[in-house]
DNA sequence: CTCCTTGTTCGATGTTCGTCGTACAACGAA
DNA sequence: TTCGTTGTACGACGAACATCGAACAAGGAG
């Protein structure tokens, strides 16, 4: 037994109720991040190796567990894949517009950037 | 002359139209930085010892400059005082409701933890 | 079972961040 | 000019962060 990494962890999640603005925002406060919640936007769900990102999938899976933990996303397991969907409805209904309007912000300032 | 720290850095504002959603959402990310920005939602213009933030001054002048790199203030000099105003029009012109979205979230959150 | 795919955990590295104390610069008033 | 007020610049410190490679775990296909 060479290491005790014991089984997977279970994917935890906030509730609702308990996500903070500020956390969420800081998530959102990274490119890499952004991406994925961009895309999110577009395919409801998606495994997580199929995100145009480039980064190690190591730190694909660092990314994931911030956008998890401050409410952004939720994962679900199912075989050997990680399914990931936007918590837009629960994060709509704490706060009403924010990721809508963020994500737009970005939108906009990367369609101003392509001139 | 025992420094050489010349006279007093220019307030070096980034131009609306260059303003990145990524660093104001980062900016915003800190309860200090957003507790500046909702004193300025309420007051349109303010001294920067003025504002109820409980941290040393030298933190104070770094998280105006956070703010200000970012594009969410603009600080104007007056003799002793350094005058701050949100730079709102500006800041909605690039990114509609963005300002406005997040700040009443945040206000929103801390509504819901005072009950 | 064997191999491949998918994605994680761990440990390390270099960077950025928030905080502070100290020194200091500019201004205004006495 | 001297003094008090206001706010900055610098340097340091510990914590948090983004990134990676290596090892590994679980599942599916053959």
């Amino acid at each position: 037994m060479p290491r005790s990494h014991g089984r997977r962890a279970a994917l935890v999640h906030p509730d609702a109720g308990a996500i903070d603005v500020l956390d969420v925002l800081h998530a959102l406060a990274d490119p890499t991040r952004m991406t994925i919640v961009r895309t999110l936007r577009a395919d409801p769900e998606r495994a997580c190796g199929t995100f145009p990102v480039d980064v190690a999938p190591s730190t694909l899976t660092h990314h994931f567990r911030v956008l998890r933990e401050a409410g952004v996303i939720r994962q679900r397991e199912d075989g050997n894949r990680r399914w990931t969907t936007l918590r837009l409805e629960e994060l709509d209904a704490r706060f009403p517009r924010l990721l809508d309007t963020i994500v737009s912000a970005y939108d906009r300032q990367a369609d101003s950037a392509n001139t």
